[in-house]
DNA sequence: TCACAACCTGACCAGCCGGTCAATATAATT
DNA sequence: AATTATATTGACCGGCTGGTCAGGTTGTGA
């Protein structure tokens, strides 16, 4: 290999890094002041003054403020989506169910602001991922059903319909992310330590393997 | 009782027929854009629009938009904190959490966008509604969490941390009103059905019951 | 060194927003 | 019939918003 190539490599890889650094910051920044103000009430002038550059510089990346929108609701549903992973290898509902649940909870602590903007975006009909709705989702929630399904018939939990288990499942753990100023407030507005974050999942998952039948 | 003391009172009746109407066609046209749009993507235009009434209008019965978003919100949290009445007389948790959980599944479907705003406010941190909160809601949960206990202490369910059981509940009911989007669409682009509503309590009934050792 | 592409940004704009207000209409009271 | 209180509304306004753009800077390749 010539050293211009190598060069020229190394090259488009730092341009690449800048773009890659400020998209970053400006995802980063727009998470946070959509989640807290929704999209109608966030400013495209809040996100660049926290993500500490000039408004002109944003629309340079993002064309507007609704592919820049787009594009964290699309990250934040990839993160929602990969927690599955944990679902499929499990042997059966103890497993299964049981990772699923810890890896949500983490999600709802670790990526709060991304949390509330998919809450939002469903709540308000979905309007800019009502496609990955209809498909991504669709399909990754009748394999889980199906799973769960073949767990009933192989008598490893009670018999339940597997579809209601699953709106079960994503409130609950939703639920920690969306109405976290509600249990912060009644936790005497402080914010969950660790050792009540692993309450929280000790306290669902029981809860809920208990209630289809799968004795821990 | 004289005459003109008659026609005066019902004078002054129909005066109040005029205003509350109208409060009540405002509010309900901004219950639904508030849920739809948000606090910040709503316009008074569209609630005026919505309500038949020109802009100008809303203005005479509710100063300001936030006037009229904190009477939206206060309305809802009223008809939440009333589905507890079927909590307190029951006897134990089957009954008491079966109505509970009810009573909250009814309002995810009667009071759809209310549910909305609710879950928006609180989702943004409560800017309206924090002292609500911290008064009645914090002194409601207190209350619920030491009726749930006696059962404990009484053997009536399993040992549960209560507030992670009422966030269960409150999670569960809620999705079925802010995520019911999702579920729609997961379920064909139609609405739940009669006999879909019924299923899901039951299901959402059976989970939880069973999950805290009551045995239906 | 030069040419070119990628990146940056202050200044600006048209349009929409919440809110105001003066003028008017309607209802209630005397 | 006259007066007062309540309700209605079109027209208007300052301020903010998303978005544009020309001109400048920095990095890259030959």
């Amino acid at each position: 290999m010539s050293e211009s190539a190598q060069v020229s490599r190394i090259s488009r890889a730092r341009r690449t890094d800048i773009r890659r650094e400020n998209e970053r910051l400006i995802l980063e920044a727009a998470e946070r002041v959509f989640a807290e103000a929704g999209f109608g009430g966030a400013t495209m002038q809040l996100i660049a003054d926290l993500a500490g550059l000039p408004k002109a510089n944003l629309h340079y990346y993002f064309p507007t403020k609704e592919a820049l929108y787009r594009q964290v609701v699309r990250n934040i549903f990839e993160i929602w989506l990969h927690a599955a992973d944990s679902f499929d290898a499990a042997p059966g509902p103890a497993e299964g169910i049981g990772a699923y649940v810890d890896a949500k909870m983490d999600i709802s602590r670790r990526h709060t602001f991304g949390s509330n903007v998919w809450a939002s975006e469903v709540m308000h009909g979905a309007p800019v991922i009502q496609d990955y709705l209809e498909g991504t989702l669709r399909d990754w929630t009748e394999g889980r059903i199906a799973v769960i399904q073949g767990w009933i018939d192989a008598g490893k939990m009670a018999q339940v319909d597997p579809r209601h288990l699953l709106y079960l499942l994503w409130a609950t753990t939703q639920h920690y992310a969306d109405f976290g100023h509600q249990i912060e407030t009644l936790n005497g507005g402080r914010a969950f330590s660790d050792r009540q974050w692993r309450e929280a999942k000790d306290t669902v998952k029981a809860i809920i393997l208990r209630g289809i039948g799968v004795v821990p």
